[in-house]
DNA sequence: GTCTATACTGAGATAGAC
DNA sequence: GTCTATCTCAGTATAGAC
């Protein structure tokens, strides 16, 4: 590392150096303030519901004022966007962690990853609402079909492939599910918000229709009838890019 | 559903609802200033794009006040679905009358349903983003999944019913259809909004793939071996009320 | 019932001082 | 890194003209 042997030769790079530290850790800023702000915002979210909650509560809440909250996140939806990254990064350790505990069957593992994430969100439906608010928004930071979200989208479609793992599967499909299965949990996430059934009951029940409808689609999808429109759906998930082509061509809805 | 049963036994029956609802929205008021308030709006929308224009700016460009504005729309937002309505009243009307026209199958028709739709939004992407802000709300009036958007969504539903027509199908994918094609005319409305190339041309791209396969679905699903399948899946969408049940029970996500 | 004119409130967001 | 002052703009309120 060159800064480092740059402070040995020279003693104002120590600074330069330290500075350099600082700034990496003032990346993530002071993380306690920033934890504060984040989980008494959420706190308010749950009480009051996202619209009724305003930055000065957060603020006041937290302990900081209405500029603190605005240093540590550029707008009122991004708190969201930060603990839906919480949410997804949970996602993964606990599926990981259920699949690496005994052997399980594709549909169990399938359930187990649509379960989990709405086990985690379960008494979160009035936030959840506002990391729709840009989903029209193409250029927004903050679309969740944009390219800002790129990152926590790609970490989510893993964690349904690591729920397909190495079941055996043609070469298209098994490229094409951990999309598909990201885009229905997606739905299942909109049926979710609005599902008013006591503990939401009835999203449980479409992620296990879904979950099995999905099992004995793989079942079926193989036979020889069906591989032609197989064929025809995934040339045209190329052709829109709604799959990423062979040559690797940088999709636009990402 | 009344005015499903009434779609398909009456060709004129689509033009009844859609005169229907147009009136239902105009009522009272002055239609003239109504009008022009809208068109301005929509021009300004054209021109800035739906945020930095100001319902102030909207009220000089058609010489009202901005006190005027809001007496003929609750919110900018309401500009945008008002204006939606309008889209929506022209695709039935268009929709109809090309299927009067002459004998077409099925394919021909599905497609003149999904690219009609288009061919009246070509130049509004910039405006559509609108009609998602309040998509996670499952409360506010303007969301697209809610009841307050009932009516529009039924009546989209219809134009896609009338698209189908008298198409020998099975009971259960009759009634299945026109929500299904209307879900995936939503998913289609979202890529159109996302998609950057050349007049759009991925999205037609995208409808016609669309059209085609469904098609061939429609004619595979018959094959004995899905039975079962289709069986569970309608099933599904009746438990989970994303279908009418067959007591008529009243649907959350509507 | 259909507007104008104007003032005001509330809340998201920003600039700049410390 | 944090606070205070301020800005913008959606939306409301009010009073009145016709």
């Amino acid at each position: 590392m060159n800064t480092f042997e740059i402070a040995l030769d020279n003693p104002g790079a120590l600074f330069y150096y330290l500075n350099m530290f600082k700034q990496e850790s003032a990346r993530g800023k002071s993380p306690e303030t920033r934890a504060s702000i984040l989980r008494h915002a959420i706190g308010r979210f749950r009480e009051k519901g996202f619209d009724s909650t305003t930055m000065r509560d957060i603020g006041e809440a937290a302990g900081v004022a209405i500029g603190g909250a605005y240093y540590y996140f550029p707008s009122k939806e991004a708190i969201v966007q930060a603990y839906y990254q919480e949410v997804q990064s949970a996602h993964g350790s606990r599926v990981a962690a259920a699949l690496a505990e005994r052997k399980l069957d594709l549909e169990e593992r399938l359930g187990i990853a649509f379960h989990t994430k709405f086990d985690i969100l379960a008494h979160d439906r009035k936030l959840l609402g506002a990391l729709f608010r840009y989903s029209g928004d193409p250029d927004h930071p903050l679309s969740v079909f944009g390219p800002g979200s790129g990152p926590i989208r790609r970490a989510s479609m893993n964690v349904f492939a690591a729920a397909v793992g190495d079941e055996r599967l043609p070469k298209d499909i098994r490229e094409l599910l951990p999309a598909a299965l990201w885009a229905a949990h997606m739905g299942i996430l909109l049926y979710f918000i609005y599902d008013q059934s006591p503990d939401q009951a009835r999203t449980r029940k479409l992620i296990d229709g879904v979950t099995r409808l999905v099992v004995r689609l793989l079942g079926i999808a193989k036979m020889a009838i069906l591989k032609p429109l197989r064929g025809s759906l995934i040339s045209l998930l190329r052709e829109t890019e709604l799959l990423p082509g062979d040559e690797r061509e940088p999709s636009s809805v990402e």
